[in-house]
DNA sequence: AAATAGATTGACCAATCAGTCAACAAAGTT
DNA sequence: AACTTTGTTGACTGATTGGTCAATCTATTT
């Protein structure tokens, strides 16, 4: 019945036997858990998505899910350090061709906004997972960790008396609330990219009124 | 065995038999449910607290939630809007002494942060309700009614040409997302009370060059 | 004092949950 | 080819969950 090929998968350099009636994609069943559960946590909450649900969504047995993770809460955490990870990632680009301060704010600014438009579920993990119970899991080094770039650029701002001579994590709050605002109407009200981009641009503007 | 005495309860009236081993308060069971489902839902999440244990702590039986909450999202939804209109309730005071734009909008500012800090249970739940799916359970009508006073004062500064000319609910939710970073600032900071004072001062004076 | 209506109870239940486990499959190592 | 390690499965379970219900209690009305 079944009838058996074999595929090459690059990203993983080795060859796999997969039947050729649901040939897809070869992912690392941890991966499709992760986003599974990202998808899920998001649209129905911590609570309201089994972790049934999120293996089955994943394609994966039940028991998989718990071979990669102990615990749900683990997952939970888990997929907080992965996601904080990748848009750190994302977030570095562009930064060394700004020379001023404040350029170099706006780029990390905008790298963060358009991060945050084209990765919604990521961002809205990220959201819920700040304001529940959860956080308390994180040491703080840790949630701090991949803000560095943005704390010593504070830093450097306000060694040059450009930024207001605050708390650096201070400020580095004020500006991701701002971001979380601005995500808000974005999302909230629908426009074109020509003026969201101008949006974007002049919340800019408003935020380094606010911190300078 | 038990000792059955006669006692008054001003806040509702009316007498009531209680045994005199565990005299308390009377307060509508409703009210206790409330109070119970509000500290816990902020202490473990909506998942993780179970309904047995919100009427374990407002000392009422199983049953009873569900005599005045048809399921657990109704008394979730209804517990947000139960916070919601106490919070307006506080927030009008004081404003009919201030004359020019900036001076209500300080007195609303400074009136909403003291709020977030005499009540932080409330202000957290709101927090953790508005980024998760529940939020989805009330309609945007509902969500701003209760900051009509707000929306009014920024159309007229806009009218005034003293707030940067931008939609309304746009620039209430910049500010409401400042009010988020200042409470979580304050909050994970300890300081004491005047140190408090100068921070919220210097707060609304940032905000206030951000959307003037 | 009888009747009505709402409040309160807690035992109870079907469904669901997070997590286990024994068995099997694949990949890597010797 | 034999062995070891790691990945994968899905049926299974004990505990817990949200929610029901018939009975009792309390206050008010008639």
């Amino acid at each position: 019945m079944t009838d058996w090929s074999i595929y090459f998968f690059a990203e993983k350099g080795r060859w796999r036997k997969e039947t050729c009636s649901y040939q897809k994609l070869y992912m690392d069943k941890q991966k499709e858990l992760l986003a599974a559960a990202m998808k899920l946590f998001v649209e129905f909450g911590f609570h309201g998505t089994p972790t049934s649900k999120i293996a089955k969504e994943a394609g994966v047995a039940n028991g998989t899910l718990f071979h990669y993770y102990k615990t749900k809460d683990d997952l939970i955490v888990a997929l907080y350090v992965d996601i904080k990870m990748r848009m750190a990632g994302c977030l570095m680009t562009g930064l060394e061709n700004e020379s001023s301060i404040k350029g170099k704010m706006k780029s990390l600014y905008l790298s963060t906004m358009y991060w945050a438009m084209d990765n919604q579920y990521e961002f809205r993990f990220i959201q819920q997972f700040h304001s529940s119970p959860f956080l308390s899991k994180v040491t703080p080094e840790e949630i701090k960790d991949q803000a560095t770039a943005h704390l010593r650029m504070i830093e450097d701002g306000i060694a040059q008396k450009i930024i207001k001579p605050l708390p650096v994590d201070f400020i580095y709050t004020l500006i991701m609330s701002h971001v979380f605002g601005v995500y808000q109407y974005l999302t909230t009200n629908e426009m074109d990219a020509e003026k969201r981009k101008a949006v974007i641009e002049e919340t800019f503007e408003m935020l380094w009124n606010m911190i300078s």
